[in-house]
DNA sequence: GACAATAATATGTAGCTACATATTAATGTA
DNA sequence: TACATTAATATGTAGCTACATATTATTGTC
């Protein structure tokens, strides 16, 4: 019964998530407490609390303080995306990287813009048009708005040599990101720096992060015929 | 100095990752041992491992065991995608969601299906095409591959009344998850089934799933114009 | 009965110890 | 020198205690 070999949490939460998954505890159910569990597998609170945590991540279950731990009613799917600086994204296969300034301007932010930060009001931003090349073959375009009340060392970047994106991801944290992502056809001024054709299928990953309550940058990355984006476990 | 106040792991976490921003490490230094953090915040080792653990899930920091911890040199954004059953995605919406069954079949695996999974010789495979309808319009087409031998129960479900999203995702948990996401122009097909001009852009999930080495099911989602995933923190 | 104050409860966190594990560095031997 | 053995080291995990926090249930008062 009560034989001293240690369990681990990956054990324990494999045994949790199974008995989940045989309908031991069904969709919505309350899972007993974590000290129940780790009297009955023999181990500590803390190893039960660790493998519980995982499974919240995951989305199989919800913990609320109190309240305990439910299965959740409606599982999800959770894939985590890596969205690496673009320059070593290209690199990475293979590829030769280059960068290419387009338009650069001071501009107070547009409707899209202070929607997607949720800003009741409009306030002065970098506006920056880049291309992304991969072995000089246009790569992905981005159209990014910078805040320059959060951000105003960008103005003294000089972003004909170096991207906005590389500097901002190396210099400026954020605690919050939001991403979307969509498809549409592309419109004439796409083909035009894509060199694609007009009403070409083209993949767009809008981002936007925060830090704190603060706006950093808004963008609008539209990638060339074929891109795909990956999960990596 | 000693001061006895309990440093929460969070604010560790913050300190640690405001250092590494401030340049106080750079890419790709050696960060110090967890206890020698601990001794500078005076906290428990235990408490900057929880932080580290959180650095190095985001992505900024690398740890490895004897190697200690580094700080990457490529920073990644990490993003989290919650892709809920279709039926609660449309649900959530306020919409009415349907369900249409198009074509069911047994098939040897194809080879792009084969290459999803990996596999080097084909396996036998139920095919099922499925229209998921949000108020009557199409929404989300779905052309899904459930391997027979791994989940040989499939052939007693009805697919006409559950989906096979349903299903599986109620029944069958997975241990590794691939997803690719990409833009293409609708074909003939699409338009008829998404009810869509040909040529229009299309969104595509493709989800691959298996539970430990044993392919479960691959499917090619493809959404309905104007169909968006976004990012849920 | 309505509502505020209080107690009870389950999870969350911090700190400690001890040991496991992976990896590098050092050492010994042919 | 080459290679296997051993030691050293930093992170990873398990177990424990104590307390914090959020939420629900109970109780008391009007």
């Amino acid at each position: 019964m009560t034989d001293k070999q240690r369990h681990s949490w990956v054990s324990i939460r494999d045994s949790i998530r199974e008995m989940i998954l045989n309908s031991t505890y069904g969709p919505g159910d309350k899972l007993p407490r974590d000290e129940e569990f780790a009297a009955s597998f023999g181990c500590a609170r803390s190893t039960v609390h660790r493998a519980m945590r995982d499974l919240a991540q995951s989305g199989l279950v919800e913990r609320r303080r109190k309240g305990g731990t439910m299965v959740r009613r409606d599982p999800v799917t959770r894939a985590t995306l890596n969205i690496p600086i673009t320059r070593l994204e290209v690199e990475q296969k293979g590829s030769t990287y280059g960068y290419q300034l387009i338009r650069q301007s001071v501009q107070p932010s547009s409707p899209a813009i202070m929607a997607n930060f949720a800003l009741p009001e409009a306030r002065p931003m970098l506006r920056v048009e880049a291309l992304h090349l991969a072995d000089s073959r246009p790569y992905i375009f981005e159209d990014r708005w910078i805040c320059l009340e959060t951000v105003p060392e960008i103005t003294s970047v000089d972003l004909t040599r170096e991207s906005a994106n590389e500097w901002l991801v190396r210099n400026r944290p954020y605690s919050r990101c939001d991403l979307r992502l969509y498809a549409r056809p592309g419109t004439p001024i796409d083909s035009e720096v894509l060199q694609s054709t007009p009403g070409d299928a083209l993949f767009v990953m809008e981002r936007t992060t925060w830090i704190g309550e603060a706006p950093i940058t808004s963008l609008c990355a539209v990638a060339h015929p074929g891109y795909q984006l990956f999960t990596q476990g």
